[in-house]
DNA sequence: TGATTTTTATACCGTCTCGCATAATATAAA
DNA sequence: TTTATATTATGCGAGACGGTATAAAAATCA
């Protein structure tokens, strides 16, 4: 029931000298740990037991910290976009041919579909296919999860049209949901078990599409 | 408690004098019922005792026909593939052009998606997304329908080239995974509740990508 | 009519579920 | 030391859960 602390990195920033007994969880790591489980399990499934034993928190502490298991949905699910974003970011914002952008925007994407041992799949993919869709506020964020991926894939290809790399006649909007759909297939296909091998081979199809095959001078 | 028999049509067909006491329900409308209710919360959050409510059958009926809460996804499931596999099978017979097709596929899919007033998505996806995909039996069952609609679509682009819509050089395992991948997009968002046209238009731009933009004479 | 068969209906069992009330524990402040 | 505070730990309680045992009901067969 003791959650197992990092060696050595020792929470080194701004220890306040709380009051009463001090925490005996960190709540980032316990809500790393939650929202693993829940990319296991998915909502329904996961039980606030399975939550207990999984972050090492007992129930009252879990709800104390966390709110309700709606509650601790949602803030997983946050978590899950804020992690894995910033990967994303990081291929936006390096100055990459259109290609070699979305090839490493789908390897990106698969070190998460894929993590350790036991494919997962996609977070938002697993929350839309669930009941928790019918909550308005979490469809309202897998909504705008959507909307995010479209706008940042529509700014990819706007700028290689500006580039020269894809005709200025190019659909983006065709372009980016082409793209999104190639990610959402991606992660339904690795939770589905289909190996890594064959699922960048599916992304290198989608890109000779939308990109033209390889670079023909 | 009781399952309103549908108004005129008497079950015609082979009336074989069973012995006992006969039943309240007829199986194939029971199942029906149940797949509906799948596919709305999906296997973990669904309860036997909401079956038996949609279906009309108390749980031991339930039960004796057609087993425990797997065994009824599963043949739900069976149903779902049978039900709905017809349609598609229409567009493939039909002698249609390539892009004809694609949109009749979409159509048809989106009326599954988009069965009257609720938006519903696509049960294989749901499955995939589900805690159910670590039953190694439903995983198989999912697996096949992958390949299966990859196969069919697959069949679709080689006839288009050899129809000389497409040309011969045209990647068809590419096409067949971006066109699935296409459908896959379009089950979430369908499910995430975006409005069916703007869903036909994504559609429309994927059509365009996989097949060149309209008909260039 | 009475016996047999098949299904429905009710009720129950043991387990799990979520959320919380209460008590014990560990720290800082006074 | 004592007091106040914040957390952990135990466990309760009402209800939901999946599954089944048992009894009542409705048909056919003899």
């Amino acid at each position: 029931m003791v959650q197992k602390k990092k060696a050595g990195a020792e929470a080194p920033v701004a220890a306040p000298k709380r009051r009463g007994r001090p925490r005996a969880y960190e709540p980032d790591v316990a809500l790393g740990q939650a929202l693993a489980l829940f990319r296991k399990t998915g909502f329904a499934a996961t039980s606030l037991d399975d939550l207990s034993a999984a972050t090492g928190m007992n129930r009252p502490s879990l709800y104390g910290a966390f709110g309700d298991k709606r509650e601790l949905y949602i803030r997983s699910y946050q978590r899950y976009r804020e992690d894995y974003s910033g990967a994303a970011v990081e291929v936006f914002k390096a100055d990459l041919p259109i290609r070699e952008r979305l090839r490493r925007f789908y390897d990106v994407a698969l070190d998460v579909y894929l993590p350790g041992d036991a494919p997962r799949g996609c977070f938002t993919v697993m929350t839309v296919a669930s009941d928790a869709i019918a909550d308005p506020e979490i469809r309202a964020m897998v909504l705008e999860g959507f909307s995010d991926l479209d706008k940042a894939l529509g700014w990819c290809f706007r700028t290689a049209v500006a580039k020269g790399e894809l005709p200025a006649s190019a659909d983006i909007a065709a372009l980016s949901s082409v793209a999104s759909a190639t990610l959402y297939s991606l992660a339904l296909r690795a939770r589905a078990g289909i190996p890594r091998k064959q699922l960048e081979t599916i992304a290198k199809g989608a890109i000779d599409l939308l990109c033209g095959p390889a670079k023909a001078p």
